[in-house]
DNA sequence: CTTATAAATAACAACGTTGTTTAATTATAA
DNA sequence: TTATAATTAAACAACGTTGTTATTTATAAG
């Protein structure tokens, strides 16, 4: 049996009510008896049971992230990210990998006071699940009535190939994964050409380059295939997130060819570790801290008042410069 | 105001005790009301207080896991095995990225009934942050207090060595990093010297590659380094981890070193991702679900009764053949 | 010295459940 | 019928807090 506030209570020779105000520094309580009672409690080791506290007052100053796929690291330097930012507005973050309705219905036991949903594949949720719960996804939308934070990927590769031309690179590459199933992959796809048409670049068969997966050796051996072409080869090269952006800079360096004296490369996904890689490569897509923020910001905005809070928000890439890209040679 | 008991006790025209009882399905309420009740409850979407319940039932059935590095990847195919498990036993898993006293405060919130610890640094924690709950860890020892789930590293690099000796290898490298941070690694690392004495292999330049770190380029570099050195090469490698057994495989490859016809290979992490690299690799380690089980059943026995459980429990690997490894050539 | 006023504490009613005790109803046997 | 047992439902006391209201005690004003 814990301690509670009744026993502190005896031990103190006041009442209950007291020893509650006195622990939750009530200036109802002269500061004497409230020392004296904080004394108390600290000696007993007493720890408030919130389940009691949380029967009265509803909140639970915590956030839950629902985040099925751990084994996905790209995310997991955004779920750091988000954790850091809710614990500034005075919150925890709390996590399950459990599928999203099955890890709400949890949630809700322990009176969680909203949730943040990262899932691949949409999903058929009743609404009754989530009804009065703040609630909003990130990745893909969930259901039309959640609010969802999503990213600009066409604009992000118009952002990149731009930067490429204004350098005076024409043949560019884009080097990625389109399988259908992954809907933000197919709009970087799709923006990369939509950018290719507005520059007026020349299309040639290497332009597009399918990698058929995420992993790095994926970006690595499509780079490969791409480099050990007769043909000329492009002069510059965008990749389609952080991991296939590493092979590729693999593949690169295998062939001698040095980045970005002999070929620029760009890489999708705008996160620290970009700085890391062999080069440290240009990249795009908004930065992680300001994803982070932007679905921090908008679940408080959501527990404020409901309304206020557009269906779907959609954040802007930027180019971050590192050392990765050059000038294009006259050729 | 979400709808409760009294609400329905109220629609239903009983008290609301008989609710209670009815809706956690009591032989004590007769089967005509028991439905009717069920029937407003749903109607109505009623759903149950967990902080009203918890306080008079002292569980929570959910387990924490103490997460800090969810960056690595490594372990999450273990979260998400020991969260199967513990859902076996009816229970549920929610995770915390913080470091461990501040996830246990969070949990401890949460009226969670057990703690499991990940945590690569040896952290020093007030005995009264964990007090009164069951907690266990695993990786690396927190305390000597806490019961912790150990691996012993040197009987799987032992296993190892014997696997390819009984093959006829004499001329075994091992691959890995052996930075002085990470406790087991060293014991990977001592575990390989171990058995080269044992079975008194020769000791060469080569014998051992030292990575300097644990991404699979790490590993690559490693091994592409000791592939193009003029001396004799290795008849069969052992990389020390996942991640840097998939550079082995890859640097290997550039060689055009057929796996296993000219170089036998195994790696640690029993992990059935092994299956899926280029070439599927022969393996040691405990497989993954039988750590996960320990884990689990460890944590459930503390529930039961805490004096049940040694301090350090010590899972054993076991070497799982996949098609990396030949008998050696004669040379 | 009252008496009004402020400060400090005590008392008590929630919060939404569960589990135990007590009461009312119905069925069964004498 | 009536006493008795079995079934069903109601009543009530927890669980450990918080917040509101009532009471006591100290302080100041007249």
């Amino acid at each position: 049996m814990s301690i509670t506030i009744k026993d502190i209570a005896e031990l103190a020779g006041v009442s209950y009510s007291t020893v509650s105000k006195a622990l939750n520094n009530s200036p109802l309580v002269k500061p004497n008896t409230k020392a004296k009672i904080i004394r108390i409690a600290k000696e007993q080791g007493y720890e408030p049971n919130f389940a009691a506290r949380r029967l009265v007052q509803k909140q639970s100053h915590t956030i839950g992230l629902v985040w099925p796929t751990v084994e996905r690291v790209a995310l997991s330097t955004l779920v750091t990210k988000i954790k850091e930012e809710i614990e500034k507005h005075g919150y925890s973050m709390i996590l399950s990998i459990n599928s999203a309705s099955t890890a709400i219905e949890m949630f809700k036991r322990f009176q969680i006071d909203a949730v943040i949903v990262f899932e691949e594949t949409k999903q058929k949720m009743d609404a009754s699940v989530f009804a009065n719960l703040p609630i909003i996804s990130y990745g893909t939308a969930l259901n039309n009535e959640i609010p969802f934070v999503d990213v600009n990927y066409r604009q992000a590769m118009l952002l990149g190939v731009k930067y490429l031309v204004d350098l005076g690179h024409k043949r560019i590459s884009f080097v990625g994964d389109f399988s259908p199933v992954d809907q933000r992959q197919i709009e970087k796809y799709e923006g990369f050409l939509e950018a290719f048409e507005k520059y007026n670049l020349p299309v040639t068969p290497h332009t597009i380059v399918n990698t058929g997966g995420l992993d790095w050796y994926d970006g690595y051996h499509a780079t490969k295939r791409l480099v050990e072409t007769d043909s000329t080869l492009p002069t510059a090269v965008i990749g389609s997130s952080y991991d296939i952006s590493a092979g590729i800079i693999r593949a690169l360096r295998e062939k001698d060819l040095i980045i970005p004296k002999d070929i620029s490369v760009i890489g999708y996904d705008n996160i620290p570790q970009m700085a890391n890689l062999e080069t440290p490569l240009t990249s795009i897509g908004p930065p992680i801290d300001v994803i982070a923020k932007e679905i921090v910001t908008t679940v408080f905005m959501l527990m404020d008042e409901k309304d206020s809070v557009p269906t779907i928000q959609t954040i802007h890439p930027e180019l971050k410069e590192r050392a990765s890209c050059a000038i294009a040679k006259s050729t």
